[in-house]
DNA sequence: GGCGTCACG
DNA sequence: ACGTACGTGACGCCC
């Protein structure tokens, strides 16, 4: 057996450095990690440099040491440990634990002794021995046998320190460092030394004198000086320092060195704490990371036949699809387990098969799923009505943190620890390569899905009600998901042959611009290319650049407009781009969409993506069909009734984030603005300009539009400035003045940052969560950015809780009410319904009184509405 | 696949 | 001194 190689680390010291010498980096939870992940970046780079046989991580063990009894003040007047470090020191020990290290502490002693005692012993047994800190005191540990380092900058960078290093760089002996910092103290832990006598005098006077103690016996001998007197003076004080300076090497502990042996890392450990503190890059690097996925072993079988007393319950069910498009592709398969035993079906099995329909269909056997509105709609498709989900791991994911990325039940279980699901993209391939692989491995992906649903169930549930959030989860957006899918799966149809008679009229238009533009331009060109059109408008014509992107001229709209009046091309060019906006996006595309067997176009809702709890809406997006500009409103028209007789119902509110910000701010003169029913822009306008109504122009209302519109984004000065093109002086004074008339927005404003900065996320009124990590950053951008958000989100998270909730109640009422009407779409702050004529009257009177109320909140919440033979009409 | 642009709330 | 309005999705271009 070869020599032992011991490593002593300096747990506090090291984290203290990494900390500062790294950004504040988060893992996806928002926790902060760079101490956590400095320590880790040199543990790694020491552990394979080294190959230490014992190790030691020595923690101090609270306030008071020792080395208090003989000065109160030892380690005085330190900043106390900021809480963006302090959280990662659980997370630090598990990380410890979890690469089998020791760790240690001691009642009354610093890491230094439990260190310095450890590094006496070991080199009596004459073991080479390492001593790792970030704090230069350490190096009076150093002998023949045990050599120091001391992290640098970036904590992967090591300054070794030997006794000849040490010689080399001050003249001294590794103990002389002690006398050293007696003469010159150390601010950092309140040592005083002598005063006036920094490093540079202290080593001169310990080469000549050797030692503080030696120094005061020969004192008398000194010639009279300035640094004599203050010698004299602080005699006590010197020694004193010393003596606080001194690590102690003979430390009552308990550990042995027999115990310190150092195994290795737990892999499959370190890499779940890796994984949850978001260590990507180190997970990728990691070498062990191919033995580590392979996956504990899962019994299932493949079966044809399932009878119906093999469908328990409570089980956990997986459908998986082809691909993300669930109104158009295929089943591939079916996942089923209650944790003990696991199945596949087939799809053509599940089709046949009565036993599954009606166990689908069952509200008393309890389904937990991922993805609940996809399954629903698929099954939809083949006549089965899914019903008894009480678990959708997406929602439930989404609620626990909105930034979870992905939907598929791997990478859903990777954030929560469990990595037993293989990606898709290994089982399927990806892009052109996409095919199903054979049975068995379809069978066990498709398992190892439903079976991770099942093991993650109650984490996720633990974790929300933990976060109180689990009625958010369960009654607000589990059944919004069954609402949303019976919309989707409704559809809105369109009628094709209007949308081609205006595309038809649109392409004559378009090509009559581009005609005009290119006479102007001396030439053709692709117009659509920004590229060349920068190259025509501000080299060939010689416009002037009023704004540049990172790839070269601006030619956005509202640069174009700026340039109206230089030349009569820019004109032609913005009604081009307009009107070719619509012909690609909202005719052509949309055309796309409509499904050929119902004429109808089904979006999909996005449930668990955007970062504030609103929806979205994808092939099609009909959240965002033209309504600003007449030309564009037209598209409108061909969204009409699926059924003779009936109409389009919309209903939306009025002012909802401004009615939720005078809710959630209490600003008493914007709750009155609303009680009292008055147009909210007028009311700022009198309110910042100091005028009656009847003397608010158009103008002042514009600019106070902008201002509230402003207001709700988190407002800038430069924001502002550009909305109105004004100065940003200007609209500083803009902001200054709301603030002033709003006094209580403008308290709420900064309490909500400061929350944030607290805890590390802001909430909504049905407390859905945004972690901003950014919140704490040190770069101006990240935290202004982050502070805007924590202004933004509750407000617009907030609008889309009480929607949903709204959803969710008018769906409730539809049913009670026996009626036909349906919902179709939601828009953010508006909902449409198809109707049958003779309902109109009734949803005039149930949909506003069902919205107004959805959530009670401190202001009336208003709800306009109206309905038509088609979109359009509904205005 | 990233970028610029533009449609919506 | 920093360089921004908040939240989305789809299109065409270009590498």
């Amino acid at each position: 057996m070869g020599k032992e190689k011991l490593l002593l680390l300096d747990g506090n010291s090291l984290a203290y450095r990494a900390f500062f010498a790294l950004p504040l980096l988060t893992n996806d939870s928002g926790i902060h990690t760079n101490a956590v992940y400095g320590f880790t970046t040199m543990l790694q780079k020491i552990l394979e440099e080294e190959k230490p046989t014992k190790m030691l991580v020595a923690f101090d063990a609270g306030k008071t040491t020792f080395r208090h009894e003989s000065f109160e003040e030892y380690k005085g007047g330190r900043q106390k440990t900021p809480p963006e470090l302090s959280e990662q020191f659980p997370y630090l020990r598990k990380l410890i634990d979890a690469y089998q290290i020791k760790r240690y502490e001691k009642e009354l002693y610093e890491a230094d002794d439990i260190i310095g005692t450890l590094a006496k012993e070991a080199s009596a047994k004459d073991m080479d021995v390492i001593v790792v800190s970030g704090d230069k005191d350490l190096t009076q540990l150093a002998t023949e046998q045990v050599t120091v380092y001391i992290t640098r900058k970036g904590m992967t960078d090591i300054e070794k320190y030997t006794p000849a290093h040490i010689e080399e760089k001050y003249g001294l002996t590794p103990l002389q460092i002690i006398d050293m910092k007696g003469l010159m103290g150390d601010t950092s832990d309140n040592i005083p030394g002598v005063p006036g006598i920094g490093e540079k005098t202290a080593i001169k006077l310990l080469k000549e004198y050797g030692s503080v103690e030696a120094l005061y016996e020969q004192i008398a001998d000194m010639k009279q000086s300035k640094m004599k007197e203050k010698l004299l003076d602080n005699e006590e004080q010197a020694k004193l320092s010393k003596k606080l300076a001194t690590i102690f090497t003979e430390a009552p502990i308990e550990i042995s060195l027999d115990d310190l042996n150092y195994p290795g890392p737990n892999e499959e450990e370190l890499l779940n704490v890796w994984q949850e503190l978001s260590f990507k890059s180190l997970i990728e690097k990691s070498d062990f990371q191919m033995e580590e996925k392979e996956t504990a072993e899962l019994k299932f079988d493949i079966t044809e036949n399932v009878t119906e007393d093999m469908l328990q319950d409570v089980m956990a069910v997986h459908v998986e699809l082809e691909n993300e498009h669930y109104h158009s592709c295929q089943i591939l398969g079916f996942g089923f387990t209650d944790g003990v035993k696991t199945f596949f079906v087939p799809f053509e099995a599940v089709h046949q098969n009565e036993a599954i329909k009606k166990w689908l269909e069952d509200e008393t056997k309890k389904k937990y799923m991922s993805d609940s509105k996809a399954a629903q709609a698929i099954l939809k498709r083949i006549d089965i009505n899914l019903h008894g989900v009480v678990f959708d791991m997406l929602l439930a994911s989404y609620i626990a943190n909105p930034a979870i990325s992905g939907d598929d039940v791997a990478t859903l279980s990777k954030e929560f620890g469990y990595t037993d699901v293989q990606a898709n993209e290994t089982i399927y391939g990806k892009g052109a390569k996409w095919t199903v692989p054979e049975i068995h491995v379809l069978a066990e992906h498709v398992c190892r899905k439903a079976f991770a649903i099942w093991s993650l169930q109650p984490v996720l549930e633990v974790k929300l009600k933990e976060n109180e959030q689990f009625n958010l989860y369960h009654d607000l957006e589990l059944p919004l998901a069954s609402i949303l899918g019976s919309m989707e799966s409704e559809g809105i149809k369109v009628n094709i042959s209007t949308l081609k008679q205006m595309g038809e009229e649109l392409e004559q238009k378009i090509s009559a611009l581009e005609k005009e533009i290119y006479e102007l331009a001396g030439e053709n060109f692709n117009i659509n290319s920004p590229k060349q059109l920068g190259v025509i408008l501000f080299e060939k014509l010689g416009l002037p650049v009023v704004k540049k992107t990172k790839t070269g001229y601006s030619t956005a709209a509202d640069v174009l407009e700026k340039l109206q009046s230089e030349h009569t091309i820019v004109k032609y060019i913005l009604d081009y781009r307009q009107l070719a906006k619509l012909q690609s996006t909202y005719i052509e595309g949309l055309i796309k969409e409509v499904h050929s067997e119902d004429s109808k176009v089904h979006t999909r809702f996005q449930q668990a993506l955007t970062a504030t709890g609103r929806l979205s809406s994808t092939d099609p997006n009909l959240q965002n069909i033209p309504i600003r500009l007449e030309e564009g409103r037209k598209i409108r028209q061909a969204f009409v009734p699926s059924e003779k007789d009936w109409v389009l119902f919309a209903a939306d509110y009025s002012q909802i984030e401004l009615r939720v910000l005078a809710h959630m701010s209490q600003d008493e003169n914007l709750v009155d603005a609303f009680k009292q029913g008055m147009d909210i822009h007028t009311r700022t306008a009198m309110d910042v300009f100091h005028v009656p109504a009847e003397e608010v122009t158009s103008n002042m209302r514009r600019a106070a539009k902008a201002v509230n519109f402003g207001i709700v984004y988190g407002i800038s000065d430069y924001g502002l400035s550009q909305s109105l093109d004004i100065t940003r002086k200007e609209a500083s004074e803009f902001i200054d003045k709301y603030l002033q008339s709003f006094p209580g927005v403008k308290d709420y404003m900064d309490n909500i940052v400061q929350e944030a900065k607290l805890k590390g996320y802001v909430t909504t009124i049905l407390n859905r969560r945004r972690y901003l990590p950014d919140i704490t950053s040190r770069n101006f951008n990240l935290r202004s950015f982050a502070e805007r958000t924590a202004m933004n989100t509750p407000i617009q998270g907030s609008a889309a809780d009480i929607i949903k909730k709204a959803m969710i109640d008018m769906d409730a009422r539809l049913k009670e009410e026996g009626l036909k009407s349906k919902l179709l779409l939601q828009v953010h702050d508006e909902l449409i319904f198809e109707a049958p004529k003779e309902e109109i009257e009734i949803l005039e009177r149930i949909v506003p009184e069902v919205m107004e109320h959805a959530i009670e909140l401190a202001v009336p919440l208003k709800v306009d509405f109206s309905y038509g033979s088609t979109w359009y009409d509904a205005k």
